[in-house]
DNA sequence: CTGTTAGCGCCTTCAA
DNA sequence: TTGAAGGCGCTAACAG
C-alpha cells in the first residue's frame, strides 16, 4: 500500500468552475502575468483548500525533471556529532526552500557509493552534496564530475565543484591566540598527528598555531604525536609526562583527544588549567562534559551543511571553495592567569581536587 | 539545472530491434512469464548496458504511485548518537530493498512536523517512520494515521501502527543481573530520574532493575534523582555522597549520567569499580571513553533502525509492538569479585590512581 | 511472443 | 481568459 492522494488539478478546476489551464496557472503564481481575475484566482484557491489539494510531486517531475530534492552522500557511519549536526543545518536549509534531502550512507564503500548516487540520480535529485568524516582531498566518483554537486568538508582539485570547509587555518591561530591572551604561550605542544596524507584540517590547524606563536615570538616547543582517540591520546600523553616534560598549554587536534589528555594529566597529579592550559578542535558535546569544560575551537557544522544546500541551490554560485569560520566555544581549560576571561560557559566548580579528570 | 539522464526506454527497445513493451518486460522481469525468447531478452539487455540506460522514477512514480523512498520524520536534533547509529540502521535495511530515506528533521516543532509529512507524502514516499528521541508514548499526527507508517522508539496507543522499542524491561533485569554475578547486590541505588510523564524508559528500566534485585532479595537501597545529563549527575551524586550513603553499586540511566557519577565519585575519592561498581544504559561511544570504561546496556539503535523499515516495507506485517532486545557492552565499571568476567573489552588499566575519572 | 494503445497528473504552447 | 492537444517516460491491458 502506497502513500497517495485522490485530489486531481481537474477537481479543483472543476469545483471552481475553470479550465485546469487557469487552475494550473494559479498555482504556478503565472496569473498575474496571464492576467486571470482575482475573483477566479480566488476560487480557485479556495477549491485547493475545500479539496485539500496537492501537487501530485511525480507527475511534476516527470513534466519538469525536477523534485525538490537534494542528495547527500556521505562516508561516514557512527559519528555521532559530525552527522547530525551537518545534517540538521542541511535539513533546515533546505525546507527554507523547500527541499527535502535524501540520505546516502556509504559506509566508506566505493561500490555502495557509486550505487547510491545512481539510486539518487535515478530518482532524479536536484542536487548532490558529496561529504566527508575526514576534511580531505578526495576524488569524486566520476558520475558527479558533469553534474550539480557540491563538496562539504571535502575538496577535490581536478573536479570543477564548489566545496565548502571549515577554515581550519584561522582556526589553529585562534586556538594559539586564546593561549597567548592567557599567559599561556610559552611551551605550548601539540598533542596528536596526522598519519593520512590526503588528510587537511590536522595539517592546517598546527599551521595556523605555529604561525600565530612564532608571531608572538614563543615558537611551538613539540608535538606529542597520538592517533585522534581518546585512549591512544591518553597513553601517549602518559609516555611523555614520562619524560619530565613542563609544558605550559597543549593543543589538542580534537576533543577526543582532549579528554585522554586530561585522564593522563590526572593521573600525573597535573591540573586544568591551573598546572597546564588545554585547547583544542571539535567543540563537540563532549567539550562541555568534561570537568573543567574543555575550551575548543568549534567545528562549524551545521552551518557547513547550510552552506552545502545553499550553495547547490544557487545557480550562481562559482565553483570555488568556501570557508566557514571556526568559532570559539569557551570553557574553562585555559588559565586565565593574564586575565583571560571565558566568556561563554561559564568555568564553575574548578577548585582543586575536583578538577581531577 | 536538475540532474538528469537522456536514454529512454524507446531508445533501448529501438537499439535492440524491438518494442517498447519487450524492453518493459525484460526490465520489469515479467520475461519469462511473456515468454520472451532468451535471445530477444539478451539483446535488450545489452542495449540497455551499451546505453548505461537507467529507468526514470519520475515516470515509474507516476505510473505506479510507488517511489521506492521511505520518509523518516524525526524530532531530535543535535543527538548525535541516536541520530546517526538509526540512520545507519535505517538506511543499510533500505538499501537491501533497495529503497532510499528521506529525513526530515523537525526540530521539535510540531508545525514543521506536519510540514515534513505533507512534503514527504507529496513525493509519494512508500511509508514513513516516525521516530522519537525520548522512548515516549505520544500521539502521531492525523496524517499519518490512515497511512503506512511505524514509530521508532515511541508508542501511540490510539494509533493503529506498528511500534518498534527496545526492550527496556528486559535491559533493567540484566544490568541488575551483571551487578549479582559481580557479587555487588547487596546496596544498590539507581541515578536518575525520569520527569517526562510521557517517557518509558527510565520508569521500565526502574522496574526492570527493581524485579531482578527482588528476585535476589535484595530490593533497591535508593533511588539518587537528577536529570540525565552529565552536570546534573555530578551535582546530585556529590551531594548525596556527603550524606555518609556506602552504595555498593550504582545503576545510572544513560551513560551521560554515568560521566557525572565518576567525576563525583572520583572527586569523593571513591574509585570504580572497587569502591563502588557502576553500570549504565545506551551503550554509546562515551561508555568506552571513560576510564575505566564503563559497562553499559547498549540501546540497539541500529538494529531499531532497521527492524523500522523492514516492517514498514513488510505489507503483512501486524500493528504490534516489537520489542528488540538491549545487549550488554562490557567494560571495567562492575567490580569482579565474586569472579563475575567482563567479555567484551578489557578492562585494562584499572589501576589505582589512574582511575580516578 | 510482440506491437498498439491508453493513460498516470501536470505544464505549456497554440488558437479561439 | 480559456479549451484543446501534446508530451514528459513508463507500465499494462489488449490485441495480434
Amino acid at each position: 500500500m502506497s502513500v497517495q492522494r485522490r485530489v486531481r488539478l481537474a477537481d479543483v478546476a472543476a469545483r471552481a468552475g475553470v479550465s485546469r489551464t487557469t487552475a494550473s496557472y494559479v498555482l504556478n503564481g503565472t496569473s498575474a502575468q496571464m492576467r486571470i481575475s482575482a475573483e477566479t484566482e480566488q476560487r480557485v484557491r479556495s477549491a485547493v483548500m475545500e479539496l485539500g489539494y496537492r501537487r501530485n510531486r511525480s507527475a511534476l517531475s516527470l513534466r519538469t525533471a525536477t523534485t525538490q530534492t537534494i542528495g547527500v552522500i556521505s562516508d561516514f557511519v557512527a559519528t555521532g556529532h559530525f552527522a547530525s549536526q551537518m545534517l540538521r543545518g542541511a535539513s533546515a536549509a533546505a525546507r527554507a526552500q523547500d527541499h527535502l534531502i535524501v540520505i546516502g550512507e556509504t559506509e566508506g564503500d566505493p561500490a555502495v557509493e557509486i550505487q547510491m548516487i545512481e539510486e539518487m540520480l535515478d530518482r532524479q535529485v536536484d542536487g548532490i552534496i558529496y561529504t566527508t568524516l575526514v576534511t580531505a582531498e578526495v576524488r569524486v566518483p566520476a558520475q558527479l564530475r558533469e553534474r550539480r554537486a557540491v563538496l562539504l568538508n571535502c575538496v577535490d582539485p581536478v573536479a570543477d565543484l564548489p566545496a565548502v570547509l571549515p577554515d581550519e587555518l584561522a582556526g589553529g591561530r585562534s586556538a594559539a591566540d586564546v593561549l597567548l591572551a592567557a599567559g599561556a604561550g610559552e611551551r605550548v605542544y601539540v598533542v596528536g598527528e596526522e598519519v593520512n596524507p590526503h588528510a587537511i584540517a590536522g595539517p592546517q590547524r598546527v599551521q595556523g598555531v605555529e604561525e600565530a606563536l612564532a608571531t608572538a615570538g614563543t615558537p611551538l616547543a613539540g608535538v606529542v604525536p597520538c592517533f585522534w582517540d581518546v585512549e591512544p591520546a591518553y597513553e601517549a600523553v602518559t609516555a611523555w609526562l614520562a619524560t619530565d616534560v613542563t609544558p605550559t598549554a597543549l593543543v589538542c587536534l580534537n576533543d577526543r583527544i582532549a579528554m585522554g589528555t586530561y585522564q593522563a594529566l590526572a593521573a600525573h597529579g597535573l591540573q586544568v588549567p591551573s598546572d597546564v592550559s588545554i585547547i583544542s578542535f571539535d567543540g563537540s558535546e563532549l567539550a562541555g562534559w568534561l570537568r573543567p569544560a574543555l575550551t575548543s575551537v568549534r567545528i562549524p557544522y551545521a552551518e557547513l551543511g547550510a552552506l552545502a544546500v545553499q550553495t547547490l541551490l544557487d545557480p550562481t554560485a562559482p565553483t570555488t571553495v568556501l570557508r566557514s569560520p571556526m568559532t570559539l566555544l569557551h570553557g574553562g581549560s585555559v588559565s586565565s592567569a593574564r586575565g583571560y576571561q571565558s566568556s561563554g560557559r561559564q568555568p564553575t566548580r574548578t577548585g582543586a581536587g575536583r578538577a581531577l579528570r
